[in-house]
DNA sequence: TTGAAAGCGCTAACAA
DNA sequence: TTGTTAGCGCTTTCAA
């Protein structure tokens, strides 16, 4: 049933060597040749077997693209960026995602054990000990997004969370005038709430304000789970001068809105603040300052080291740094509008 | 450098054919021999080539999904739904994304030449000309998402638009009280769009309420278009009983947001109600009256049909109808809460 | 400029 | 229960 390269050669009489340079090496065919056999290839539709050629050249001319989770608007931006990428690039893109680290793991030893990618770009969204044991010596070409992993030589493209997140915070204190910044985050193994608590942190130690263990909450960066969160706690936390700094615009949102049904006017009295800068954080009444993270192109940057690698897997690591920015809005009491 | 299943045979003192029956058909391999072929195995960290195997097997096992577009949740909930039901019934998940139809065509056109993928499932917002003949002899197996192409055999996933999109205007009609419905949909040939203003009309006029092409906007399912056009009419469409009935949650809440900034209350003034009950409509304010979409599900069920037309090409074509369900809160006027 | 032929790594029919 | 062997469809030397 499946049309073959001999199919081809038999009705343009020529060999198949001839037709495999018509479609790889067309500069090495006479014309007229080629011509024959381009006809031949059209009238019976003719298309080259992608196994066999694999089987040959060892690579698919494809590239994953591993996420954490494919919730919300956060990864679809990532995902559009490095379809986009990739199919500037000429490869094509798949696509998997995992609920957990250990899906994440077990996800990735199948591509090892498959082995049908040309490479990979893994999103973790925290390093295991299993997970680090089993990227040290991947089979498979891979880059990092949002993340690093000791031991292993790898490419990477992080957004510079700290710098991010310190940015807010100083806003937050030097700007708005904030005496007490509470913080809610993702899970405490979360890399990206790790450095952004780091952020907070250091901000309020350098600003001489007194901060402890109480004022830090860790969630799953969930909209429900933090409006749940709000709902308990919002009348401890408002006051003048309060804020808080929620480690996605989710969970700001879900605060928001919590602090809404309780009466508590934001910012008046109290300020919440998000990360990510999704379309959430626009439409959150108050419109949500937070803090831009370039998404879209961390999709694009990770599938063009990538397949640089691929291209050349010798190649020095890279590690592409990309700037969050701060978008001041109207959810956290200062006079800037941006 | 990589190792083989012949370099496997050797370690093990057997022939190649029997480290592939470990591999595929374990129980026709002596228990011992079996568990010399598996160390072995695991000591040269065996794994099987796959294009040699799809050669043999013309199969993938992976299976694709043609989106028009990434953008927004409903978009990556029918991906989270793929996803989980491809990983359960063993396949890998190819997704591909297109920003038109000309892209999504060209898409095809690539799936179909290199054919890697066991079959595909397409989801299409409009049916072009190219595309439908491109569809009729297609010649990876496909099924449809939310659509329908003429003259091609196909199993298909469609979401009950009318029975939707009626059940909100028989809501808005009969229970709110509404005398006039503007309508704002999508693209005119987007194929939601159709439905829905034809459920508009059709409620409209079963009701004996006037109602002219005037009423009726067509822009780009965007937050910011809608949120432009609100802003020009806002005064003209506002009045007891008058409600603007969007085509999907991103416009209604663009229209609210418009509407309160021009200091029209919604309710009160003005009826807006969205639909496909994304998460956009919980955090508008007042949250959005919608109708929810079993994203999710028309994700899984179409992953499903096409294993299942994959393991038997000739099964007779399945379609399934998901039925969406009316969400009643707080911008649409009634006095039901749910 | 073209053709013949040797694999690429695997599965499965057939033989032992 | 195991081994031998013939391809699967392609690319790529090498020879003509």
């Amino acid at each position: 049933m499946p049309v073959s390269i001999e199919d081809v050669a038999r009705k343009a009489n020529v060999s198949i060597s001839t037709v495999s340079r018509v479609l790889n090496r067309r500069n090495l065919v006479n014309a007229r040749t080629r011509q024959r056999v381009e006809r031949a290839i059209k009238q019976l539709h003719y298309r080259p077997n992608i196994f066999a050629r694999g089987l040959m050249l060892q690579k698919s001319e494809m590239v994953g693209l591993v996420l954490p989770d494919l919730h919300g608007e956060f990864y679809s931006e990532i995902i559009r960026g490095a379809n986009q990428e990739a199919r500037e690039l000429g490869y094509n893109l798949v696509i998997s995602s995992a609920k957990d680290s250990d899906d994440t793991q077990s996800l990735l030893e199948g591509i090892q054990q498959r082995s049908f990618l040309d490479g990979v770009a893994i999103m973790v969204s925290e390093v295991t000990g299993g997970m680090q044991e089993l990227l040290v010596d991947f089979a498979v070409p891979f880059v990092v997004l949002d993340g690093k992993v000791d031991g292993a030589m790898h490419d990477s493209v992080v957004i510079d969370q700290g710098e991010g997140a310190r940015a807010m915070m100083r806003h937050l204190v030097n700007t708005c005038g904030m005496q007490r910044v509470f913080f809610v985050g993702g899970l405490r193994t979360n890399v990206d709430t790790i450095a952004r608590l780091e952020a907070h942190q250091q901000v309020l130690s350098e600003a001489g304000i007194e901060h402890g263990p109480l004022d830090i909450y860790h969630l799953d960066y969930e909209y429900d789970t933090a409006y749940a969160l709000a709902t308990d706690n919002i009348h401890d936390w408002a006051g003048p001068n309060r804020c808080v700094f929620a480690a996605n615009d989710e969970m700001a949102s879900g605060i928001v809105d919590a602090a809404a049904a309780a009466g508590v006017a934001i910012p008046d009295d109290l300020g919440v603040v998000g990360f990510d800068d999704t379309r959430v954080a626009r439409i959150t009444r108050p419109p949500l300052t937070t803090v831009r993270v370039p998404m879209f192109r961390m999709g694009a940057e990770a599938i063009r080291l990538l397949c640089a690698r691929v291209a050349d897997p010798m190649c020095h690591p890279t590690a592409i740094s990309l700037h969050p920015q701060l978008v001041i809005r109207k959810s956290c009491k200062c006079e800037l509008d941006a």
